[in-house]
DNA sequence: CTGAAAGCGCTAACAC
DNA sequence: GTGTTAGCGCTTTCAG
């Protein structure tokens, strides 16, 4: 019957002390070593206030999980940033870092711990483990993706998850994301604005938050009267050589173009290089735009004009809508305002 | 004695499910469940993936803070990023993220949870409440700072950690970390070659990591019969306005120096921009070497000189060697190989 | 105000 | 092969 003390590399040092020893040392009961650290009222101040230093002194700390068993409480979420499995790609963008960041310090303010695990993309219901097993309350997932469908599953089922991207039709997750129509159409517009006509789109519209971007661009386009040509959508990943492949695929379509839109600020870096490589000059030749206003656009040189995203809202949104979730309020998604900022590289 | 259903808003939903369910609904005992889902060879195989495919299909996973209270086990491991109290820094330096991401996918790998937490750089002790109250087995810290002493008191405590940064004298906890001295004499080596000789150094040498790479760009300089002078020595934070501030001061100072050595790249990078706007041109006029190769830096303008930290690499070791302390053998401070990029940056 | 004892969900002797 | 049962570290009712 005897629980072993010590199970495989993964277990805790020896003796570690716990409320027993505690309980001993100053002459008590575990029941009152227990209500002194959780500063019940029903506690001898005197007595609490021994325990309490003799706690500190000896660095002892109520164990979480034994506490969270008896009590069927947990303050943990879940953080997910999905990877595609067929580049087995590393957590890079610094956009989804930032993010990470944000929600590190949203969670924080809030008192609950965060447990970053990163899933196949391809089998985004494994995102539900760390509920499953009770690890977590809720899940915040950075990255929508394609995987609608598997999202609208783990919401069916009652998983409380709260996903930053864009609301979608017959969608049962809460999304929190930015305006991506807007975001679009605000870039666009602006290099309409500075005289340019031969707008390039940059990005994979097959995300639905690309999608978005591309339809506000498109939108943008025709109130001008510009329709807008199929050859100029350059599908490209997220990946640091995105920039690369696309001004390639461009000088293989032989587009002439004065623009560019790219559908995030690593994209337009990135591309902004391989146009100077080929002697192009940003902005005379060709004008760019990014999309999330990662803390470097501004420093990039040109400066970077792109359409910012809200991060630090964004981590405190998510967080508020998948706590009302978890009390079971009604949590309906969001949309974030998107704003243009004017820099260097769309300059007139 | 009944324990409450549901404590509080951060309570899990109602009836979660558990193992007396599905032994009830597979008509056996918990006991032949727990050995069912274990794959203990105790049990029938016919009985065990009838098991397992209840199991599945009710989206039932063992609870893991009960078996982990059972088993005296945990597989989490913590992760903390300091902040500054003074400024309540938000997490956004890329190099810092960028490791995060690494340590994430090092963890994963090896089948560890990855809990993040922020923590006040002057209350670093607090670091270890995780660990003291049985949250985590162990501690990963980002960024040594200037508490050198809480750390070391956290070591003689035996809380497994450790540290990224440098190997400093009577030091009781594991670090890893670049080598710095060699990182800045690799920097500054490069800048003396392309003809180089009033070379100022950007950074805060109040910070271990920052006088070690002080400590080799000074060497370089004495090695070509180049005295250091203090006035070339610029301190300045890592926050993203450290360059202008620096720029700044080098502006006050009177300093006419042909290149810089900036200790990490998003320095490096808003410097450039600063001197951009003072009318200097990089790199004729100054050249710039960073720190860290962010994956920006290939791709800002002109792509940066720097000096690059094997972040994929660091996030390995630093869960491999916590794991060596956790199973009680010795695991000796490492410093990793840096090596110099060069771009165009300081061009010659 | 304090202590004894039950039980949170799970696992592993020990019996059969 | 499977069930019974004790107990991981904690909180809380109930009795004093």
């Amino acid at each position: 019957m005897s629980v072993p003390r010590k199970k495989d590399a993964a277990a805790g040092p020896p003796g570690r002390l716990q409320m027993a020893d505690i309980a001993r040392l100053a002459g008590v009961s575990t029941a009152t070593v227990s209500r002194a650290l959780n500063r019940s009222p029903l506690v001898n101040d005197e007595t609490r206030i021994r325990i309490e230093e003799l706690a500190r002194s000896l660095n002892y700390s109520i164990n979480v999980g034994a506490q969270n068993l008896r009590l069927q409480q947990n303050r943990t979420i879940g953080v997910i940033v999905p990877y595609d499995s067929a580049t087995r790609q590393h957590l890079s963008d610094p956009f989804f870092l930032s993010m990470l960041g944000s929600l590190a310090d949203a969670l924080t303010d809030q008192g609950f711990d965060m447990l970053v695990s990163r899933v196949d993309a391809e089998q985004l219901d494994a995102a539900a483990k760390p509920f499953d097993s009770g690890r977590v309350i809720g899940i915040i997932l950075i990255g929508q993706w394609r995987h609608h469908d598997q999202l609208n599953q783990l919401a069916a089922r009652n998983v409380p998850i709260v996903v930053w991207g864009v609301q979608l039709p017959r969608q049962l997750y809460c999304t929190i994301g930015g305006d991506n129509v807007a975001g679009g159409r605000l870039a666009t517009e602006h290099l309409i604005a500075g005289g340019r006509r031969h707008i390039a789109f940059f990005g994979d519209v097959r995300l639905p938050e690309v999608a978005q971007r591309y339809e506000g661009y498109a939108m943008a386009l025709a109130q001008h009267g510009l329709a807008p040509a199929p050859e100029f959508q350059i599908s490209t990943s997220f990946l640091p050589q995105g920039g690369t492949e696309a001004v390639q695929e461009m000088t293989r379509r032989g587009l002439d173009c004065d623009a560019i839109f790219a559908c995030s600020d690593l994209l337009a870096i990135t591309s902004i290089h391989a146009l100077r490589e080929r002697g192009l000059r940003i902005p005379q030749d060709i004008a760019v735009v990014g999309y999330d206003d990662i803390e470097l656009a501004a420093y990039c040189d040109p400066p970077l004009t792109t359409v910012r995203q809200p991060i630090q809202a964004a981590g405190h949104r998510l967080v508020a809508a998948l706590l009302a979730l978890i009390e079971g309020q009604p949590s309906p998604s969001q949309q974030l305002d998107t704003e243009l900022v004017c820099r260097a590289s769309s300059a007139v």
